[in-house]
DNA sequence: CCAATGATTGTATGACTATCTAAGTATCGA
DNA sequence: TCGATACTTAGATAGTCATACAATCATTGG
């Protein structure tokens, strides 16, 4: 089972979810296993460094693992955070699901 | 089943959780039935001028549903929309819970 | 060692947002 | 009708944030 956040770690992912351009990166991230920023870069629309800065925020909130590997630096998803941030909100809200 | 999302209404909700003050009054609004904004003005640390502009906010992501009743108005959580939130949050990162 | 590539960091900026105070609207009770 | 209560709206302000560009750091290949 996942681990209980705190509740500034509740709020950073929250807030990390809050952008649709990282909810994007998550996604791929999710679903293409690992990325690296400068293929990230290249369906975006936006630069390069604004990519990093995401996935800074990202792996901040701990969504998202960092491995860097040569020149290359990988991110991988990191659903144990993902499950405890919404077992969380179940817990908050009194979800049934 | 809940209804699928739009984009815009995935983001919006997303938006509307990211904020501790309105995801306080979420979880009030899921767990004590329903509310009136002076009653949530009472707890919290801010002015009701605030929760109510919160009370929109949340309202208008329709995790909440407001009902007018007199001088009150009742805000009511509306789990169905949070269920869709869910739903496609797991679709979106092909989670599996 | 140099140049190229990948990534991060620093800084600036425009946009958005959370909050406040004050004013406005609506309803109720006397 | 008057005053009080409940809520909303408007306007102002301070702070945050997404983004871009430029500079820097790290690694790899020649």
């Amino acid at each position: 089972m996942a681990n209980r956040l705190s509740s500034s770690a509740f709020d950073r992912i929250a807030r990390a979810l809050a952008d649709p351009q990282r909810c994007a990166i998550l996604e791929r991230a999710a679903t293409g296993g690992e990325l690296c920023c400068s293929s990230m870069a290249e369906r975006a629309k936006v630069t390069q460094a604004t990519i990093s800065h995401h996935l800074k925020e990202l792996a901040g909130a701990e969504l998202l693992e960092r491995r860097k590997q040569g020149q290359f630096a990988y991110y991988k998803f990191r659903s144990e955070t993902m499950d405890a941030y919404l077992g969380e909100l179940e817990r908050r809200l009194k979800l049934t699901r």
